[in-house]
DNA sequence: CGCCCTTGTGTACGATGTCCACATTCAGAG
DNA sequence: CTCTGAATGTGGACATCGTACACAAGGGCG
């Protein structure tokens, strides 16, 4: 028994229904605990109780299926920094909300990178071209993607008078490249287990950094 | 004939001689063109002239291999890193000397990383650890690791009075992340493929925004 | 000269991505 | 309602990879 791996839906049907949701769904999984090389075709196909070829009805190759996956991670990265900015309690003074969101948004792309550095790590795994980033599926549940957050908070700031609009124009790669910086740091660099407290007190540090020199 | 690959190396003798460095070498050319997943062990020993198992002898396995591919290379930041810092003009002003060493760390960084990606990747490509960084292997020609260059870089700040010594502790952290983040933007990220001198600004304005923020 | 440890060889196995031909089924045209 | 073609899964096969095990070659030291 020991030899059959863990998959369990046994079809009875023929046509499997939703393969290609469940590959996907399979892939996620193996990309959340292993990243992006740990998604295997085969794997996702056993999973779901499927010869491996029956991926090929419903994705290209195994970088359309990885590819797939990494914007379905990138989607989950928008809805953390979504719940994060939503946590943020109701502010009174409008400058002081404009920064709270702005922070919001770096630590929920933080906080998403430490959760799930699988998925994290997948996310951003792209050889070739990572332009998509800012494509529809990889929007959360408000319809818009981590780099469209972002760059939303960044107005904000403007708005409220806090940062300079003449500093706008690309600030947006300044704030991003920090903190993402900092996630790969806090990932599998050398600021890797760390202690969640100073983690997060880390990615302030760098929030405050930014705040600073934008 | 084109069956046969590209590799030249016909032994006569029985022993290679010098099969671990000959490796070493494909493997840093085959990460060099496609970063650290294009080191394939077989690939290497086949431009040695050499049977895959003879690998065995000179490394565990092909993490093994990668892993002293990935110091090789962040070596080679180091040594970028020191060139960046030879080049700039001698100081009249001890304060603007630190201030352009300190610069050199993060524009010699940029530079390794836009004109060799794949080497870049391979450097920071560690699953699971990369506190290596700072290993022996991983320095340069003046001995020091590309960590090690920033820290003295940011003492020089300090040093010249450019930055509050309680803001010091940690500091390399923050400018690390700020420009490895740009890096990756730069190689696979959204501000790929851009002008080589809008590259440099980019990063300029990331020094910049460390300068001032840190 | 002879022994043995190091280094390279041969053969083999399991896993993976992918190709091609075939089987099964669903859905719509008649 | 039946027939038929387009979707969807299956089976079998191949090249490539990493790696294990047993064997061969030969260099260095007694």
């Amino acid at each position: 028994m020991a030899a059959t791996g863990g998959e369990k839906p046994k079809r009875d049907t023929y046509r499997h229904g939703d393969l290609r949701n469940a590959l996907l769904e399979a892939a996620l999984e193996l990309a959340r605990q292993g990243g992006p090389e740990a998604v295997v075709l085969r794997a996702a196909t056993r999973q779901a109780g499927v010869v491996p070829n029956a991926a090929y009805r419903h994705f290209a190759d195994r970088d359309a299926l990885l590819h797939a996956v990494s914007q379905a991670a990138m989607a989950r990265v928008a809805r953390t920094m979504e719940a994060e900015q939503a946590a943020v309690p109701p502010a009174e003074d409008p400058a002081a909300a404009a920064r709270a969101r702005f922070r919001a948004v770096g630590t929920g792309y933080l906080r998403f990178a430490q959760e799930e550095p699988g998925l994290f790590r997948t996310a951003f795994h792209v050889p070739g071209d990572m332009t998509h980033a800012a494509a529809g599926t990889a929007a959360g549940a408000t319809g818009k993607t981590p780099f469209e957050l972002l760059g939303e908070a960044l107005d904000g700031l403007v708005d409220a008078g806090l940062l300079a609009e003449d500093r706008r124009p690309g600030a947006e790669f300044l704030a991003w490249s920090a903190v993402h910086g900092l996630a790969v740091l806090l990932i599998d660099g050398p600021l890797r287990g760390l202690h969640p407290t100073q983690t997060h007190d880390a990615g302030q540090h760098v929030i405050d950094m930014i705040e600073r020199g934008i």
